[in-house]
RNA sequence: GGUCCCAUCGUCUAGUGGCCUAGGACAUCACCCUCUCAAGGUGGAGGCACGGGUUCGAAUCCCGUUGGGACUGCCA
């Protein structure tokens, strides 16, 4: 294998979010487009915010939406040896510094001084390492260290807007800026893609990276290329946050949004395809992905337009393939997920299998997300339709002529052929026959039938619920009227 | 405050010096279709932040201004 090795390295320190999602999609798209491997390393080494449930999150989402690893999941927490062998080196070699400096001296130090941070107190003071010092990077005093970024181009830090930071905490752990980059050689990753607010610890790294290709005893590799994706913020521009936005993985997928969808539109965000087209196959986002063209402003989530998105995914569906993915919301007893917190409106023995079939095609055309189809099709399984007091008073209470259309609805209905046709020409001139056009002498019935005035086509929906539902409705929606 | 990043319709973007009278998509508005609601169709409104350069010619290059953001932890 001597295509590009990229890795996704998400920290389980919450559920997995839609920003993750897209860093791990573009690091996908690249090694999938380039022959490359692509590599998971969950960074668990922050052991407060850690949580097992957090892991298993990355694991089930990154399989829902299709991005599959070729190596790990690898735990940081297991290459804890390889992290302190690193600071050892760095140390051994003199680019790290003992310091026992508490926060509070540095603070009232540097109080006033022109240029923040650490103010390279114990540089050389030559302070014995123990349980009470943190180690320190000496970084020069002069120049500057530029990160080649593949989205960016070229970006210059100059030296002195960086303090001597810690690397080695005083209890001996290894800080996320070294033991991800020792991880990043040890699996000899090639491309580093990751979000944009990596971007200013990043000439640590490489500042690190070299100073490791420089010590004795240890092995150079190659620096790795950087590309640091735009972020992606909320209505006031702000950096997505799991607290405040709505950006759960899987609450986008309790809510009935296709994994494909969700893919497609990641992928339009700080990136687009050729072309007029935006609603293109995972293929096409493979072949044409490329980091160079990734965009370098903030990108907005928008809900709005993910939901359209969903809305075509929904339709191209075939009819199986729309009801086998709608069976967790319909017949959650029947798979191994069903999305949690939402109660389906009928009993498992109220649901018929035969009858859904029938119904799926009405509803397929209507739904933006998976998650709307139980309201919609609620009144063909369940008794108790409920009707909503507002379309009452106005399709049926508050009108003395739908009243009379009911009442001529019931006495017809008794005897015609029960079929949509039939149920829609008797319909018309019922209505024809009291000055009304189909639009409004529809509007009772469907109001008696499900319990609303919007829904899937009426016809056809009484035709599948059958003549002796419909007759009792109709009657009961008539006893409401006149009592 | 410091360092860095960014700046095209409300939003996501196309655009890499002449193809731009700035294209597409979402949202929005109007109309058509229609048994409701959707879907679909047609059309409309809507943008290069500002100011200087460079050039025969700039949304595109340079500088400045303004505005936004990220980072600035013994978190990752």
């Amino acid at each position: 294998m001597t295509g590009p090795r990229v890795r996704f390295a998400p920290s389980p320190t919450g559920f997995f979010h839609v920003g993750s999602a897209r860093t791990s999609l573009f690091n996908w798209l690249f090694a999938r487009q380039s022959g490359g491997t692509f590599i998971l390393r969950v960074e668990d080494t922050d052991a407060e915010r850690n949580r097992e449930e957090w892991h298993e999150g990355i694991l089930t989402a990154m399989a829902w939406l299709g991005l599959d690893f070729d190596e790990g999941p690898f735990l940081q927490s297991d290459l804890l040896a390889d992290h302190a062998a690193a600071a050892a080196a760095l140390l051994a070699n003199g680019y790290l510094y003992a310091c026992d400096c508490t926060r509070e001296q540095i603070d009232e130090r540097i109080k006033g001084n022109a240029k923040p941070g650490y103010d390279g107190h114990c540089r050389d003071r030559h302070v014995a390492r123990t349980d009470r010092t943190a180690l320190r990077f000496r970084v020069p005093d002069v120049g500057v260290t530029v990160v080649p970024d593949m989205v960016r181009g070229d970006v210059a830090f100059p030296h002195d807007s960086y303090e001597d930071f810690i690397v080695v905490k005083s209890n001996g752990a290894v800080l996320y800026p070294l033991a991800n980059l020792v991880d990043d050689r040890s699996m000899r990753v090639t491309h580093v893609i990751r979000g944009e607010d990596l971007l200013p610890t990043t000439p640590k790294q490489v500042m690190m990276w070299e100073a490791l290709n420089h010590c004795v005893g240890v092995d150079p590799v190659a620096h790795p290329f950087y590309a640091h994706l735009p972020m992606l913020v909320n209505e006031q521009r702000k950096k997505l946050s799991k607290r405040k936005d709505p950006v759960a993985i899987e609450s986008y997928r309790d809510q009935g949004y296709l994994a494909s969808a969700l893919v497609n539109y990641l992928a339009l965000l700080g990136w687009s395809p050729h072309g007029d087209e935006e609603i293109v196959p995972l293929t096409t986002l493979v072949a044409q992905f490329r980091l160079e063209d990734v965009s370098h402003s903030p990108a907005f989530f928008d809900v709005k337009k993910l939901t359209h998105i969903n809305g075509e995914y929904i339709r191209q569906l075939s009819a199986a393939d729309f009801i086998a993915a709608s069976a967790p919301w319909v017949a959650p007893w029947l798979g191994d997920w069903h999305p949690t917190d939402r109660d389906v409106p009928w009993t498992r023995e109220q649901f018929s299998d035969s009858l859904y079939e029938r119904v799926a095609p009405l509803v397929q055309e209507r739904v933006t997300t998976l998650g709307e189809i139980p309201a919609m099709v609620r009144f063909f399984f369940v008794d108790d339709v409920a009707i909503d007091d507002a379309a009452f008073d106005k399709a049926i209470g508050g009108d003395p002529v739908g009243q009379a259309l009911l009442a001529d609805a019931v006495a017809a209905f008794e005897t015609i052929e029960w079929s949509a046709a039939t149920l829609h020409d008797t319909t018309t001139a019922l209505g024809e026959a009291r000055g009304l056009v189909l639009r409004k002498s529809q509007a009772p019935i469907r109001c008696a039938v499900t319990g609303t005035l919007v829904g899937p086509p009426l016809f056809e929906s009484l035709e599948l619920l059958g003549r002796d539902v419909t007759l009792a409705r109709l009657r009961a929606a008539l006893d409401r009227a006149r009592s």
